[in-house]
DNA sequence: GCGGGCTGTTAGCGCTCGCTAACCTGCCGC
DNA sequence: GCGGCAGGTTAGCGAGCGCTAACAGCCCGC
């Protein structure tokens, strides 16, 4: 199970690169992809506009590879935690935990997710698509485990309302994140429970 | 308690305008504020561009009046719930339920609603946060009537995730909307009983 | 029956945006 | 020590945007 959210580990060099994935996580997230400018992503790293261009090939390359960074972790995350040899209640809380660990610690990367789908390409929103669905059917398999009683087409309404639940972090400051995780967990599972 | 959510009903002739902020709320939720131009509004509506601007002073004011509409609406409706003579949980149940259905008739809105709030206009933006955090106050009062023992940041916390909980509708489209109605407000009722 | 408002049209202005071109500079290997 | 490349700069292009101007048909009151 993976411990902090790097999008790429190239080595080294991949420094610039990750700084400005994460500039412009933030600036996505506050003001939309059309709303934010190339000029805008290059100022909040200190250089200025089309330098850009000399480590991505485009602004939704940009987009594109957050997208798939995040889908990706998340799927690796959960398939981990869902591959473990713990009875169905641990293993859909860990599951719980995990998504609630992220959702805390990025939220600006929670609201890029949930709002820029439409905003991809073609080939990187199948790609990106792909990654969410495979996600999510790791959570349906988890929950309905957990709770047996759940038809398949309700675990997974469930697993989306539960992403909504988890995902509403970046509307949700006004309590310490230790308290907010715990809070948050105890809301998801609550929920679950009360689904069967 | 209001049944049916007609963004403005001025006697006759606001037909035209709510015909377009209903096609505008569409294409809005699907490809954000800045990525829908006026001549894709007005031809969603059969006429073509400018012709918008008979009837709205410009796509900033579109907007406004679109998100100023839904939360007096959810305001109202929330309000009147909350001064119902009856016993603490049912009145939760009430104001859940009332929610749960606004967002299952209107995912597009519910969408608009909670991606595009930074590209009012800031008098725009101060009305709508303004009614926005009254709505919240209501759904605290609620919860911490129903559960004493909650303090009021964990009341608030739980509301905006119970929020992101029901308003995930937009993603929700595999159950009939009598059952997903009725999943909905189990999953809610049930976090926000683990949450005491 | 005709003048005026209401609602539509098309042409086009001015601005911003994504992106490219052309050029500059510091560092590293040979 | 010098050639080349990685990574930065500014100028400017072409397209698309929101919006205005100018004009046209329809309908209604007098």
């Amino acid at each position: 199970m993976p411990a902090n959210f790097t999008p790429l580990v190239n080595g080294e060099k991949a420094n610039r690169r990750e700084q400005i994935l994460s500039a412009a996580a933030e600036l996505f997230a506050h003001h939309g992809f059309h709303g934010v400018g190339i000029d805008d992503i290059g100022a909040a790293v200190g250089i200025s506009g089309p330098a850009l261009y000399r480590h991505f090939r485009s602004k939704d390359a940009i987009l594109g590879e957050m997208l798939n960074s995040i889908s990706r972790y998340l799927l690796d995350g959960g398939t981990a935690w869902a591959s473990r040899p713990v009875d169905p209640d641990d293993t859909l809380a860990g599951l719980v935990a995990f998504h609630v660990g992220f959702a805390l610690a990025h939220p600006a990367l929670i609201t890029v997710q949930e709002r820029n789908l439409a905003n991809l390409t073609d080939t990187d929103r199948k790609q990106v698509r792909a990654l969410q669905r495979q996600y999510v059917e790791v959570w349906v398999r988890v929950i309905r485990e957990a709770l047996p009683e759940l038809g398949e087409l309700q675990a997974r309404s469930a697993a989306h309302a539960v992403f909504g639940l988890i995902n509403s972090t970046p509307y949700n400051r006004h309590l310490g994140d230790g308290e907010l995780a715990e809070l948050l967990c105890r809301l998801a599972l609550g929920a679950l429970r009360a689904a069967g």
